[in-house]
DNA sequence: TGGCAACCATACGCAACCGTATTGTCTTGG
DNA sequence: CCAAGACAATACGGTTGCGTATGGTTGCCA
């Protein structure tokens, strides 16, 4: 039969994927251009050498990055939010996920911040479009109409970008919040249309 | 007596005026690593030569728009606000104002896209610090606990960074939100603490 | 009119990356 | 044991941008 293909060394010997992945830890760390060919091999003990085997060029592995974190994305989202019927739990839920996978805001938040370049900015559309309609949508299915949901919506994902956002540049100011569980409470009230509030 | 410094000519015969403010422009659109001494000199008709006359390095051009921006933002802030007594008004009126000046919003924004750098972070931290602060006194002169008050200041800045943030990446995202006053509207609403609400 | 100061051009060396070409070195199967 | 494929090192050429050195211009003023 036709010999495995994958035949992974005794320990050392990089794959495609060993590299994507140091360069989506890359990226979440220090943003867009410090994914770069040879600092990335120098990081990883090896020399360029290694990564024109495995990819094409600097692009194939942003691309090839982009698309492992647009996939995760959907399979995630469409796992964690996908059964829930009641639109009001399903809105908190999200929000609170959302505000909770640190690891992955980290990264939205480097994408965003090359969300300009020709490279990105698919995905980071995609990605905003998807998740601004679901918010959208949920808002809708409690009553309210489009525009009204459209700008909670907004809201809401600005909210969230900014966070991260802030996380990255001023940590500081945001870990002079304690309860940080109480800023997405007051978010979602602010979101969800009045009703007999719950108290304090 | 000492000859005046100051002898503009006839018309050529570029400022460091001009160029911070080209580069500030630059910086606005395109990001900090857009304003490279080379290509900018390119766009302003001259060569590096000219440029190495105004500045030091590269690294003097950008500290001069940076000072500048702070500058004026200090002295747009004091003259705005310093006045207003009425917490809640002074709040209000703070929040339109941040979310109307759309220039000052992306160069903003653009500036947190480059927060990590060095040279930009001492600047942004200390806009973020006196914005999140001058957030937090309105509020908590309205009667809220400090927590309370630092929660509130952090969701209205992260609303108000994410809103640039995104309209810089994803302008289409902002635009299908027809009306944007309602937005500023609903995160003030969220924002003061509950009193008797006005209407619909 | 000579000279200085303001302003700009040209030309150079340097560093960081990209991408290519070429040549190893293991590892495994035959 | 040897051939082939997977992975990697070395060496090279190209581009872009920084910073320096040095040498024009031009206009004003003594």
């Amino acid at each position: 039969m036709s010999p495995t293909p994958k035949k992974p060394r005794p320990s050392p010997a990089l794959s495609r994927e060993a590299w994507v992945l140091a360069a989506t830890n890359l990226l979440a760390r220090e943003g867009l251009q410090a994914v770069a060919v040879e600092p990335l091999a120098l990081a990883l003990g090896v020399t360029k050498g290694s990564f024109y085997w495995h990819f094409k060029s600097r692009n194939d592995l942003i691309q090839a990055v982009l698309e492992a974190w647009e996939q995760d994305q959907s399979a995630d989202v469409a796992a964690r939010y996908g059964g829930i019927q009641d639109p009001r739990r399903r809105l908190r839920v999200l929000l609170f996920a959302a505000f909770e996978d640190v690891e992955n805001g980290k990264f939205f938040a480097a994408l965003t911040v090359s969300g300009q370049d020709p490279r990105v900015a698919p995905t980071l559309h995609r990605a905003t479009e998807r998740r601004l309609a679901l918010g959208r949508e949920a808002l809708q299915a409690l009553g309210l109409s489009e525009e009204e949901a459209r700008q909670r919506a907004l809201l809401a994902y600005a909210a969230y970008t900014g966070y991260f956002q802030l996380l990255r540049t001023t940590p500081e100011a945001v870990e002079a919040v304690t309860d940080l569980s109480g800023y997405v409470h007051r978010l979602a009230d602010a979101l969800v249309p009045t009703k007999p509030q719950r108290g304090g």
